[in-house]
DNA sequence: GACCAAATTTTTGCATACAAAATTCATTTG
DNA sequence: CAAATGAATTTTGTATGCAAAAATTTGGTC
């Protein structure tokens, strides 16, 4: 995709104000089943309905929110069953990815991811989450752009920009974190030793154990006592 | 304006005028890499700007258009290279749904399936293309249904859209059409056993069959000296 | 005759205005 | 007092108007 000019001027309102509602969306400053407020959204983004309506478009079109006719639109909220439904998904892409990429990476490329898994141990080893998360989503991302497919790498953003909304921070628990380190481990031999198939069944196993850990988590805080105002639908 | 609005206007008018424009961009009524011109539009289908823009900036989150920052959207244009990367993801999808669905097929739609595969044989047998075409979608939907992942069949409608305005005219020589029957009938087999490992691999070899008679078809038409006007990034 | 520059026309982008629908609130009635 | 109904307000949907940017034409110069 095209990271090319970056062009000073300006950068198309809409896009702009579309990139700010994913932020929002992202970071639950709108709560999933939330209405999306046309003039409360234009006073706080500070520019009139047109671009924000083109941008609430294009959000609907990406599917992270919900339009309902004459009734404007609403923040996305996953049920548990769309939760398993987008793991399902995402394991089946990051399995072609892993896969793709075990035929295609570069040795440069596989320095690289080595030399971010060494620091990701090291995050693990400090227990430091957050860089632990960073590169951990470094990882994947340069394990995306060794598959060498810009279609599959949009088809995973898309997808995955869903479930960022309930990517909590929480920590999960040390057994299913030492399981996904193993799993990063295995990801780096399969690369190294060039085996689509090994590096297809990693990836697999990997999402379904992001998915259990994910899912686990939702119930936990389901049962916390957080007004759930999960309108859950589809 | 406003004399005779021709429909029963009162189902959101930017919902009508998307439709109307994907039916265009995959019909080819629009040319790839041609230009949208907004007032044309307008008057075409007897909307205003608004809706109509709207309408655009969906399309363009779909990847049916490509928005140039001052200059408008242009129909998306597909180089060889990037249907390449396309097809590599339907792959992907298609061998993802042929495997769960292996797994989760009721009776009923498999006898559905089946039957369909007859009718689709008898076209097939008449040489008739229309039909075929028509039963071979209608089966994969039935397939891409019942693995029962509406993420699964969402994700698969998108990256789709994109491969539809290449697979409008295309009459394949009788030997790959004779594989592709072959396939079929392998899909049938692997669904009546629920052998998912199975039904993966013939959805795999099928698409990437598609693929190659998909590409063939470019180069060939290509050649036949009609000036494509493929302006084709990514 | 060709090439370049300035002015005009188009076209896009954003803001605002108007109309229809939905929500809210008050009044009325059983 | 509760429920229902209808008016007022809010909110969404669409059309139009205005400014900036691009495309096109026109005029001039070499």
């Amino acid at each position: 995709m095209g990271a090319d000019t970056i062009s000073i001027p300006r950068a198309a309102l809409h896009e702009q104000v579309a990139l700010r509602l994913r932020q929002m969306l992202v970071e639950n400053r709108i709560a999933p089943g939330a209405k999306l407020n046309e003039r409360e959204l234009c006073e706080v983004l500070n520019v009139s309905r047109t671009p924000l309506r083109e941008a609430i478009k294009m959000l609907a079109a990406e599917g992270l929110v919900e339009l309902l006719p004459n009734r404007g639109a609403i923040a996305m909220s996953l049920s548990e069953t769309d939760v398993l439904h987008t793991f399902e998904v995402m394991a089946g892409l990051e399995a072609q990815s892993g896969e793709l990429a075990a035929q295609r990476i570069t040795d440069a490329e596989l320095a690289e991811i080595k030399a971010m898994h060494f620091e990701m141990m090291a995050a693990y080893t400090r227990r430091d989450l957050s860089n632990y998360y960073r590169l951990n989503a470094l990882i994947h991302k340069a394990i995306n752009a060794a598959a060498r497919n810009p279609v599959l790498a949009l088809t995973y953003t898309q997808v995955n920009a869903r479930l960022q909304a309930l990517r909590f921070r929480s920590n999960q628990d040390e057994e299913k974190w030492k399981n996904a380190v193993r799993e990063h481990e295995q990801m780096v031999t399969a690369l190294s030793a060039r085996d689509p198939q090994a590096m297809r069944a990693v990836m697999l196993a990997h999402l379904y154990n992001k998915r259990d850990v994910v899912i686990a988590q939702l119930r936990h805080s389901a049962s916390a006592g957080l007004a759930s105002a999960s309108g859950a639908k589809s």
